[in-house]
DNA sequence: TTTTAATTTCTATATTTTTAGAAATATAAA
DNA sequence: TTTATATTTCTAAAAATATAGAAATTAAAA
């Protein structure tokens, strides 16, 4: 029996995120780099507004699949490596 | 360096198409048993119409998580594991 | 050969998502 | 205290996705 519990809905949230071009890209940088900052992501992608880049974020950090720590104006990302081992060990090959 | 080549692109595919509740259950359903029919999925999912449920597994299998095996009118699917093992082996848990 | 059953394709609609400019917020630096 | 920088929230528009009824297709069964 497939259940519908925190765990799956959980899954749908790490999945939805990632099956998304310019956010699987953010968890692959983050995930060979540690810490990259909101405009150091920017810097590393091709013209993305930073509004966009924010709500790409936020939906990878609801997920529980990145890791937040702000420090002044500055927010550092990093992937979380229990999620990711649990539904998608493929990010940290 | 993040790349955008066709690995990428195919884990971008899968994890669009887990990234949706109907098809993530679907997913599991067919970890748990293999060689479901359309039919037989449709039974063990409530309410879904037999057409939009065609355009789920389309999207399964288009990305590579589902195989099938033709026999007569039926359609049997089953989950490819080499695909769900690199890429979401949670599904096999 | 007609009918029935399984599945897909067509078509349309409703919903969700992506995107980014502008304004707002928050903190640090001058 | 003014200014500059990093990031978010608001707002709106465009694009993509999910959904299902109806018609079409395919193959088996009667």
């Amino acid at each position: 029996m497939v259940e519908d519990n925190a765990e799956t809905r959980q899954a749908v949230k790490v999945y939805k995120a990632l099956g998304e071009p310019t956010r699987l890209k953010i968890a692959l940088l983050l995930t060979e780099e540690r810490n990259l900052c909101c405009s150091d992501i920017m810097g590393k992608l091709e013209s993305v507004a930073g509004s966009t880049l924010s709500h790409h974020l936020k939906q990878l950090t609801d997920c529980g699949l990145l890791d937040l720590r702000k420090d002044g104006t500055y927010i550092y990302y990093s992937v979380n490596h229990e999620i990711a081992k649990k539904y998608a060990p493929y990010l940290l090959e």
